[in-house]
DNA sequence: AAAGCGGTGGCAAGAAGCTGCCATACACTG
DNA sequence: CAGTGTATGGCAGCTTCTTGCCACCGCTTT
């Protein structure tokens, strides 16, 4: 069974019942918040979770870190996680939404359009993507950092700037010729793994390289 | 689009001309090399590679640790590699085989039953569901450990020596500090960390102290 | 004993990296 | 427009690192 359907509204429909189903775990990848603003799909998961205690059935949300920008953004987050909800942050764009109900559903959804308009969804039962989505993002979930401890940790996040900065240092470049690829005269290149030494705070380029790895900043 | 056929055979009967267009990117995630060992389908898009020069595409392969069990799947690993693939390998089990061509097909296979039975395939191109499925591809991939930093990762024990240099350079002392604690001459010092920075392949120290840290060498 | 070998340490020249100072450029503000 | 703040690039002098060369020591082999 594959179903193909546009727009949020269809999809309500047509899916209302699988969430409602939900028995042990359901599972959603996505950028953000910002999809499922309709209360209506949600609150089928949601009102199944705020009925007190435990919740009935494991809920999780792997998403990128787009979806910490805004202060509003945060604080649904932690009224989720509250609810009894897993959050994880996985560093990569998750642009398409994606979610696994038990092992018995999966939706996929196109990458969302700037402004709203309908996307198209794809609800399948089918055993082999079922099981490959889930698989994968058991696999994303699996490399995802907690939210809290995604929060705590002061993971000095780079600019575009510094993560060019940081391939070129990665790479074992002397200075001249990374400033050169980057098309930075050697002083401000120099500057810039100063700034990058300081953010890391790292008397040294080798100790400022083991944090770099450590922190799994491969640029 | 969405077919689902039941063995390999059927499935490169189907899948053969889809393998035989990929333009420009070739990505699966499986637990290990054992599926294709069919060669028809593989060779599509082996042959392709081996004619010498830089890949026509790009190839890659997610893979998880038990796919470098024995001996002949990591040397058939390094000629994939030779041949311009890349490979990962991802914490995650992988069991499901899931391969996307292009943004334009996807194809997601069941778990492999364990003496080699047919298992079933789907083979789609309904773009949410290619798209999804190439996100949390993305998603892994990212969060993977490149081949040889893989097999590199079983890295030579330090000694207590190598410990101790390790210690200081990550401490971010100078050569000269560092020699003096640990009792040495600064030019011996420095011969260590030539024989540390030759250990770990790298051309400069932040390099080096970037690879301890992905190494979690922390001495 | 003599020769060979690996590890050590001193020395020095050169390369690479670090940083203060200054001049310039551009955006923003009053 | 003048003034302020921020980013850039050149220059110079300094520190740190890198490496080759040589001498020495202790050990084993011949």
């Amino acid at each position: 069974m594959v179903i193909t359907v546009r727009g949020d509204t269809e999809l309500v429909a047509r899916a209302y019942p699988l969430f409602a189903s939900v028995k042990d775990d359901f599972v959603c990848a996505a950028r953000d918040l910002t999809t499922w603003a309709q209360p209506e799909a949600r609150e089928a998961v949601i009102r199944r979770l705020s009925g007190g205690g435990p919740p009935p059935f494991r809920v999780r949300k792997l998403l990128s870190p787009a979806a910490l920008a805004d202060e509003d953004a945060r604080r649904h987050l932690w009224e989720v996680v509250a609810q009894g909800a897993e959050v994880r942050i996985s560093a990569s764009p998750l642009p398409h939404e994606t979610i696994v109900l038990d092992r018995s559903f999966a939706i996929l959804a196109e990458v969302a359009p700037p402004f709203g308009g309908p996307r198209e969804y794809t609800v399948t039962d089918t055993p082999s993507v079922v099981g490959g989505v889930r698989m994968l993002i058991e696999a994303a979930w699996k490399a995802a950092t907690e939210l809290d401890a995604y929060l705590r940790s002061d993971m000095p996040q780079l600019d575009a700037d510094g993560q060019a900065v940081l391939r070129m240092l990665g790479g074992g470049h002397t200075d001249e010729s990374a400033a050169r690829q980057l098309g930075l005269s050697l002083r401000t290149y120099r500057r810039r793994v100063a700034d990058l030494m300081a953010l890391l705070e790292s008397g040294s380029r080798f100790q400022a390289g083991m944090r770099a790895g450590e922190l799994g900043l491969t640029g």
